[in-house]
RNA sequence: CGGGGCUUAGCUCAGCUUGGUAGAGUGUCCGGUUUGGGACCGGAAGGCCAGAGGUUCGAAUCCUCUAGCCCCGACCA
């Protein structure tokens, strides 16, 4: 192992955060110097950013192979065919890179690789004692993101591992997304990440099932709904209980003057009545899988608000979209005074639960200035389909236990999927049987965000002009500092003792700069080595060193005669914190 | 894709309202003094004021367009 001396190495520490950086991990990551922005969303990474991002690399790569998954690597130019094959292109839509070669021929920059990888196992794998079998790679991925966010947290090119597993039938299937889940705890713990699994919307991947692993930290974008009970989901996915209006005697029709008063808020303050007393009305346009547009009325209890993702895979498509104005005219609509009866036949009515038996709403009359009194479901309207669309939110009860539900923001670090039998039909894939039947393989995926990981541990071990990377990802295991003017006749003997751990394997990262004290120290705050080794002549005339562990701010003095020992004693103290320490939930 | 903001030295910014060819701090380089928290003194280099067009005797400054970047929303494995 060679002595890395910070004179020879480029980090290009900061006094300020830059200007464009909001979150902490994007600021920290650029005075640390680990990164530099190339383009919106692409960042070059700097030797200690790139040291990191290795260590990371081999932690999935070992966790992978001891599960004896095979590791390949496929090319991220991919045929655009494969991509109309699936009809993926258009659920991917713009966020696919695409270039022409010189052929003309279209070709795409992988956003993900269930395509290819569906193709591969199609020429090499046919017998059912060939399987189970999980391919993965890390790898480039590109999506061309509508808007790059966070530094690392969303970028357009990144590196991740993904994984695909085919077995024989469901059963099968669930073994090995078990057992990658739970890889998958390995991986987040060996790497210092803290992780909730949660439940999730499976969105573009497709297939029956999904859970994602989620970093809290007010900097991500996702939202989870999470309850004291162990419930955890994606807003998108998640379900909760919903009380349940009183069953009421109902009443007549009746037809109220409400002029200019055209949303909810108003209207329970106009009638003096809670805000579930009413019955809200959503328009929306939908693009089936032929790009045909399809309006769509959605409706629901005025106390609740419609959960888009929920609604666009109940109807089964990749673009929704609110009305514009120009066409709630073209259907008649009366905006602010609508409700989801007696509309133009062409759009389909699709309703909450929240409506069924509750009794006596006010809604839209459909004609303007006027709100309906006493509208009842069935009785006076019917919706072509009926199902959960409410959006779960902060407070919502849920569903499991009944007790207030939180939402929290956090940054999703890896994804699992059952995939089925999606891509194994549209590719036509079968593999022999011991019968002289065939059957079509089953599959999963599973991917980690890798360059997220390392913003994820950046946000959780930091401060404003601090970080602590965890002993297992750090740059280098030992940050030695030498304070003062060098002690001729001590020199040597430090360089001798660093030398012999450097041999067994110790990562040594030493400041043999020219500069003061506080530059030096303030560096190596950024620089976030957890193990600080300080040299100076007030210790050395006493025969000892200091050793700090940044972790917990610990500093302790050792006679230097001891040195290979303490040091190697702390470095493996500090290592026993991550390894396979995996979470349940 | 909608809304907002920004673009002047390597970095963080001032100058623009009221037009007269450019400034600070920090970083860099040289010399010296320092060395347990971004220290000090002296000297130097460094800018097509994002780009294009216009108004003007004259534009960093006013007007128009374009591009890039950031934020909010929409979207999103």
């Amino acid at each position: 192992m060679t002595i890395n001396f910070m004179s020879k190495m480029l980090i290009p520490t900061r006094k300020e955060s830059p200007s464009d950086s909001d979150t902490i991990s994007h600021s920290l990551l650029i005075k640390g110097g680990y990164i530099s922005q190339l383009l919106s969303g692409v960042y070059t990474y700097l030797p200690i950013g790139l040291r990191i991002k290795n260590k990371i690399i081999n932690i999935i790569r070992e966790e992978m192979n001891n599960m004896g998954c095979n590791e390949i690597l496929m090319p991220a130019l991919q045929p655009l065919e494969y991509w109309e094959k699936s009809k993926r292109s258009k659920a991917f839509g713009d966020i696919i890179f695409s270039i022409l070669d010189r052929k003309k021929r279209k070709l795409i920059l992988g956003p993900t690789h269930e395509e290819v990888v569906t193709k591969l196992f199609a020429d090499t794998v046919n017998s059912y004692k060939q399987m189970p079998i999980i391919f993965y790679q890390i790898q480039t991925k590109f999506r061309d993101e509508a808007r790059p966010r966070g530094g690392l947290i969303r970028v357009r090119e990144f590196t991740m591992k993904d994984a695909y597993s085919f077995d024989i039938d469901d059963q099968a299937l669930e073994i090995s997304y078990e057992k990658m889940s739970t890889a998958y705890q390995k991986i987040f713990s060996r790497c210092g990440v803290p992780v909730v699994k949660i439940e999730a919307d499976s969105g573009a991947i497709g297939g029956k099932g999904s859970q994602e692993f989620i970093y809290l930290t007010t900097s991500g974008e996702d939202n989870v709904i999470l309850c004291d009970c162990g419930y955890a989901a994606n807003e998108e996915k998640a379900t909760m209980s919903i009380e349940k209006n009183k069953e009421e005697v109902q009443l007549d029709k009746e037809k109220i003057n409400t002029k200019n008063i055209t949303d909810i808020d108003q209207l329970s303050i106009f009638f003096k009545l809670p805000k579930n007393k009413f019955l809200k009305s959503v328009f929306y346009i939908a693009h089936d899988k032929e790009d045909k547009l399809i309006p769509i009325v959605a409706s629901i209890r005025g106390d609740l608000e419609i959960n888009e993702t929920k609604l666009s895979n109940f109807l089964k498509v990749s673009n929704l979209r609110k009305m514009n104005e120009k066409e709630i005219k073209n259907y008649n609509i009366i905006a602010g005074y609508a409700g989801p009866y007696q509309l133009n036949k062409d759009i389909i009515s699709i309703a909450d639960e929240s409506l069924v038996n509750a009794d006596n709403l006010i809604g839209g009359s459909n004609e303007l200035n006027y709100h309906l009194k006493n509208v009842n479901f069935i009785r006076d309207w019917e919706a072509n389909f009926t199902t959960d669309l409410a959006l779960v939110t902060s407070g919502s009860s849920c569903i499991n236990c009944n007790k207030k539900l939180n939402s929290k923001k956090g940054i999703e670090l890896g994804h699992i999927f059952k995939l089925g039998k999606l891509y194994s039909e549209i590719f036509n894939i079968k593999i022999t049987n011991p019968d002289p039947s065939k059957s079509i393989p089953v599959m999963g995926c599973y991917g980690i965000g890798i360059d997220r990981i390392l913003a994820s541990v950046a946000e959780n071990g930091s401060s404003n002009n601090s970080l602590t990377w965890p002993i297992t990802i750090s740059p280098f295991h030992v940050h030695v500092i030498n304070i003062g003017k060098k002690e001729e006749s001590k020199t040597m003997e430090i360089e001798n003792s660093l030398k012999k751990i450097s041999d067994l394997g110790i990562e040594i990262l030493i400041d043999d700069r020219d500069e003061t004290v506080g530059k030096k120290f303030a560096d190596a705050d950024l620089i976030g080595i957890p193990l600080r080794i300080l040299f100076s002549k007030r210790n050395l005339d006493k025969n000892k060193f200091e050793i700090v562990d940044t972790t917990n701010q610990e500093s302790s003095f050792f006679d230097i005669k001891d040195f290979e020992k303490i040091v190697i004693r702390l470095i493996n103290n500090l290592k026993n914190k991550y390894e396979v320490e995996v979470i349940k939930n």
